[in-house]
DNA sequence: CATCTTATGTAAGATTTTTTACATAATATT
DNA sequence: AATATTATGTAAAAAATCTTACATAAGATG
């Protein structure tokens, strides 16, 4: 049973709240040390977030030799997000917990050529339907965040530049979502935000890492010194277009010959192999070949790993770091794709810069960009300078009389 | 005249003094702003450290409509540093004011095969010196910052790796100096420090640099989001190792073949030049060969600047930076090496990532080291997390009765 | 020069936070 | 089960900080 909710001690909490949600506490000893304030007003604050039920404590506890350390965490049904992936084919939205964990989820097709006027009203929609849904049992929205397949210019939201989208550069995606939903909306690239993901979920103690993308496309991000790094035009990473001249050297999408993209992306590998013959035209098809253990598919798969190699290893030597994880449709590969990327970076790199360096697969084949995205959101959303806003919202529910106990 | 210094709320006061010595804040205005505390509390303090001296009022104002915002700097008098950089062929110490500014400087000849044990113990007699000169005018020493032509872990202060001074790698630097003299010694590489020189004194509104240093060798090193940015091992911006496979590919100093440095470093255009029966062996002799208008000196530069072109584009590609400056000794080749970097750079990268980028020459001819020294150090020493360990050594100052008025 | 505007200082009381000192809780160890 | 150990809670006094309200400062403007 809750006990009363001192709302003006609630509302000094955020930044008690702020250290929990963000990781950088878990427990009453950490907030301490993390918040630099006293335990009784760490315990008076705490208190107000437990009663009013926005942090929980765990069933874990840590061994300390004496009474163990209880842990804290953010109550995952004290608010939802609503996230979307935007891919080449399909958009993806769901409602999210603050685990974050799907609520319910929610697939729609998608014509790249629709433009974004249509696209984002039939977004708006689905949201729509999806927070009815959330709503029940998970307090209130919190925010909105999209992942896009193109480069975004993440202070002002919006696509930079010509891509895949045509007809999206410059608009104004966090308008029409924050007009309608009234809450903060963020927009990311799909390739950082997946970066996030693994760093969050999977990494979160390595600081410097490079996350390749290797799908239809070429792409990478980077977790510098444990935040996503962007870049001055959010551009960072674009390790698909770095060139090689050869004699050979294949015209690619962009406009220029012979980028890694135009050698060893999915689109570059299936022109390849449909020339040989066979039917592909997209990364999976690709993999499909591969899984088939067609040799062609295979080599032509292994000669990727090299090319890609190559731009990985100059993205090594100029930031240096401690991690590479590979992922993307063609990370499917695994070992084929794997080993020509080492074979380069172990080559060309000094071996002050390999010595403890990893290069792994990325392990999760579900939609890692949705989850992505919910950090970003959860993060910003949480970061103390937004995490007031947060609590006047959550203040202004607290204060409808159904929720106060008598002490 | 000073006012009396109330010990106890000088004590309090570190918070006010990092804003003002890191540049956060320069005003009472901005004071208010960036540390939250109240006018009443920020004046407190503020006059605490104007009476003892750690603060001054400048004569310079900002015009506001009313009265105007006078401007607040840290006393340059305050305190002061020992940096010094060790070249291949020199060591240049200086003690420097917190302007930073050099009160004494010194040069010592250095053999790199002199090894690090002589050399400190060298070192050492010198910042004797040099502090005994300044300690006149220049209340305490702060600490002691080093600049090394090799990678450096910065963490650990120490060289990583085989590199150009034979016998260091992991010698205990920060020991010997931290031994002798008491205070903070930091350790950096020279093109890291360089980098954070450009930023602070002349960039200081441009987050994402990518400095460069074409010399004898070739490295590189970033600001990324205000910060610099050094990889997992301190490797970062390692530029000059970067290969491009080719028939000719000429062997490098580190043992692999077709390295941008053994393309167009300063030794290698030397190397090229012998060839053609110049007597030329280091980044110098190669400038004064351009400077005096030797065809051959020149079309080599350019050549050169289209080779670094293509390792700059590569990096461009992967950090997306706002502004390249290029420096080291063949920048003084100006025009003639800019071209070629500028030609590759605009020809390889995506329009996204160059529309907005400068590329500049470096204006300094001085020993910017040590004044990268100079300014990572002064962000030490003054951070929020050191600054109280700095109060309590200037309070046993004040406390000794001579420095104390009545109201 | 009078007036406007913004910067800055200060006293006094209200509020928040810390310190101190003591009490209770939950587990491992003996 | 008793004991040791670390985690956690709380009351009361002390200290720090903030708010409020008023006063003064210094230049710009007319």
């Amino acid at each position: 049973m809750p006990r009363s909710v001192d709302l003006a001690v609630l509302e000094n909490a955020g930044r008690i709240l702020s250290l929990i949600a963000t990781g950088a506490a878990s427990s009453r000893a950490e907030l301490l040390q993390a918040s630099g304030l006293s335990r009784v007003t760490v315990t008076q604050r705490l208190n107000a977030l437990l009663a009013c039920g926005l942090v929980r404590e765990t069933e874990q506890t840590l061994p300390s030799g004496g009474r163990p350390t209880r842990m804290l965490a953010v109550n995952a049904a004290a608010g939802f997000m609503l996230v979307a992936n935007i891919g080449e084919t399909h958009i993806h939205l769901a409602a999210m917990d603050l685990t974050p964990a799907v609520i319910v989820e929610r697939t729609l097709p998608f014509d790249v050529e629709s433009g974004p006027e249509s696209t984002l009203v039939q977004m708006a929609e689905s949201f729509a339907l999806l927070a009815s849904e959330a709503e029940k049992s998970h307090a209130p929205l919190l925010g909105i965040s999209l992942s896009l397949p193109t480069p975004v210019d993440f202070k002002r939201g919006r696509v930079v530049g010509p891509s895949v989208l045509p007809g999206w550069d410059e608009f104004d995606i966090i308008g029409r979502f924050h007009d309608r939903f009234g809450v903060p909306v963020y927009v990311e690239n799909d390739v950082n935000l997946m970066t996030i993901y693994e760093y969050r979920r999977n990494f979160p103690a390595a600081d410097d890492i490079l996350f390749v993308k290797i799908g239809t496309g070429i792409g990478s991000g980077m977790i510098a010194g444990g935040r996503i790094f962007r870049g001055a035009q959010g551009a960072a990473g674009d390790i698909g277009h770095i060139q090689f001249p050869s004699p050979d050297a294949p015209l690619c999408r962009c406009g220029k010959f012979g980028c890694v993209e135009a050698r060893a992306a999915g689109w570059a590998i299936a022109r390849d192999l449909s020339a040989r013959g066979f039917v592909a035209e997209t990364a999976r098809d690709v993999i499909d070949l591969v899984e088939q253990q067609k040799p062609e598919a295979i080599m032509l798969l292994r000669a990727a790993g090299r090319t890609i190699g190559e731009a990985v290893s100059d993205a090594v030597s100029i930031i240096n770091p401690s991690l590479i994880i590979v992922g993307g449709t063609l990370a499917r590969g695994g070992e084929f794709l794997l080993s020509g990327i080492r074979e380069l970076v172990y080559q060309r790199c000094l071996p002050l810069a390999t010595r403890e360096l990893s290069i792994v697969l990325s392990g999760s084949r579900e939609d890692s960009a949705i989850f992505g995205a919910a950090y970003l959101l959860l993060d910003d959303v949480f970061s103390p300078a937004r995490i007031e806003a947060l609590m006047q919202r959550f203040l202004q529910l607290k204060s409808e009389p159904r929720y106060l106990d008598a002490g």
